[in-house]
DNA sequence: TTGAAAGCGCTAACAT
DNA sequence: ATGTTAGCGCTTTCAA
């Protein structure tokens, strides 16, 4: 028995085999122009029996190009990033592309190194920026990369973003929330631990804002507390901050279903009633909301994910054919250039205002 | 292609500038011996000023290495598989090591495709296997993909694996039940959809009956409800069963947190109490476990990432030095070769039985 | 339609 | 300690 690797066939083995040059070989393999019908049939069967596969870093330095999309992330761990990259790997694993990951780990002290592995060396074709916001520096770094760049959310001037339009998403839920009679509305705002200027939790509470303003309702400043983006912190931040409180809202909207699943579990630790005492509404439809009764709006995070994956293939021009990128109809340059579609998701944490 | 990528700088710009051979260059950046301390410096401080990064495909083609390594997961959206993951990215990052990623996708039908893109073509110089049962046809190539291959959890005969000790986990759950005067117990069966044998819940079912059996309980087969590996569908899975019991336990044991989040939600959703009317315990501890007070065993998947990766890069020769594997002073061959560790975390889903 | 040959940018023997 | 010289296994002109 001898333990051969599972390549230990080159294209030149192939090319012996079927009495032509490497060169046929490769255009026959990659579906290129130039070669007979017949011939390319011969060589398909032939690579096939002897098991043969180009090696990758092979054809990577003779043709530039290293058949993988990086995506890079604060952290792995989180729904709203894993879920963006089993969309990426969806549109990927049908262009014949693989995924490399690179996270910051959930803390911010080795950015620059896993920038540079991201960026340096060639080993990606394109990359997606998923959810975080990045400084000046890193993204000019981002823009001169020389690979195609996508964000998934917001906050790269210049750079091809897909996310949902946070204002709207407000305006929703708030929407949501005052057409059941509640009118004393807190929202949890949501902020990563190590970061310095997060632009999504921002944009949402300016939404906030200003959809109560447009309502005329009032924000209260107390009834405003910060928390980290995980369930957990939620559930110690809320609690903490219904404990000194006098007066509490009749309604809150988390900035995130994590952050409203911990604020739903701090509401019930302090002994109130979900909804009877005080609604939660949160923002993404978490696989835990329908089981939980989280009334939410909805944001298609696979979604976002499969689009950038498409948009970064299409600008390298590696698009899988025949792909329908969007279930509206849209073209793949509309469905990336239009704010991302959201939705109320009404379930139980939320009901009418008690008298 | 574009003008002026990261990297327009090769190993000859850097040699040519400190007037030494390409091969010394070379030498000098990778810590290799044979360069004296004085043009090693010179080389690292000038490679630096020309922004030099070597190209990854060509050092691979050369050396052999990808310099990256292989996850292989069922999907990357569930807890268990992301948390594995980014316990491997910390170990991999302090290597040097990237990480790529190879999901089935949450089906089946692309399998074959997954395990091809995985272990053909070199990309990758070690294999981690998160979580999921394989083919005996798979076990097969996984053992004669010329790479190490290991796996977190149970499953591949032949190859190192990195998990607790099932039956050791279900002792501790059942304990902590009966230790609160719990006897009549029920389980909550765990099973992927679209997979054949899966191991870890056929383990833990049989773990269950045989802690049941060492303390002489009985195990009542109305009471081990089959669900999918996610709280949505145990939610549904444990509200149906319900509903067609006519005496139900007093006491749960779910096969992961998330199948217990999903219990805890259909009790209550029927109108049961829990601790009060019925206990629930986990298995896993779950980022959501601690704000939900479920009481769980917890096992630490992102260690199991972290060793998993380590081995792997052991394997190669690649550990990167100092690295001190295990809290507990193991050695990584020791700490690789005992069942992973774990502990029993008390919440506030379980309490005494009720008189 | 096919083949020959020249790299792609590195690493690793082998010299010196 | 350093330089020289072959490749690594492909892709891609350029010729035929």
């Amino acid at each position: 028995m001898t333990p051969s690797p599972e390549s230990p066939v080159d294209i030149r083995e192939v090319a012996r085999a079927a009495g032509v040059a490497t060169s046929t070989v490769s255009r026959a393999l990659r579906s290129k122009p130039g070669v007979s019908d017949r011939t390319r049939e011969r060589i398909r069967r032939l690579a096939d029996e002897l098991g043969y596969t180009p090696t990758s870093s092979a054809s990577g330095l003779a043709s530039g190009r290293s058949r993988t999309i990086g995506v890079l992330v604060p952290t792995v761990d989180r729904w709203f990033f894993s879920t963006v990259m089993s969309g990426m790997d969806l549109a990927l694993a049908e262009a014949g592309y693989d995924l490399m990951t690179f996270s910051l780990g959930g803390h911010g002290a080795n950015r620059q190194a896993v920038f540079d592995r991201a960026l340096r060396g060639r080993k990606i074709d394109g990359l997606v920026v998923a959810g975080f916001p990045v400084t000046a520096e890193e993204e000019e770094r981002l823009r001169r990369a020389g690979i195609p760049v996508v964000v998934v959310g917001h906050g790269i001037a210049g750079v091809t973003s897909i996310a949902v339009d946070e204002a709207a998403v407000l305006e929703t839920a708030v929407d949501h929330l005052a057409g059941l009679g509640h009118t004393e509305i807190g929202f949890v705002h949501g902020a990563l631990e190590f970061e310095m200027a997060f632009e999504v939790p921002t944009m949402r509470l300016e939404g906030f804002r200003a959809a109560m303003a447009r309502r005329g309702l009032p924000v209260r400043e107390e009834w405003l507390p910060l928390a980290a983006f995980t369930a957990r912190s939620t559930f110690e931040a809320v609690q903490a901050w219904l404990n000194g409180l006098e007066r509490r809202p009749t309604a809150i909207v988390a900035s995130s279903d994590e952050m409203g699943f911990g604020a739903a579990a701090a509401l019930r630790a302090c002994g109130l009633r979900v909804p009877q005492d005080v609604s939660v509404i949160g923002i993404d439809d978490h696989a835990f909301s329908e089981p939980f009764g989280l009334t939410t709006v909805r944001q298609d995070a696979a979604e976002h994910g499969r689009l950038a994956a498409l948009h970064a293939l299409s600008r390298i021009g590696a698009l899988p054919a025949g792909v329908t990128p969007c279930s509206g109809g849209l073209s793949l340059a509309e469905a990336v250039a239009d704010a991302q579609p959201h939705e109320l998701i009404v379930r139980s944490s939320t009901a009418a205002v008690s008298a």
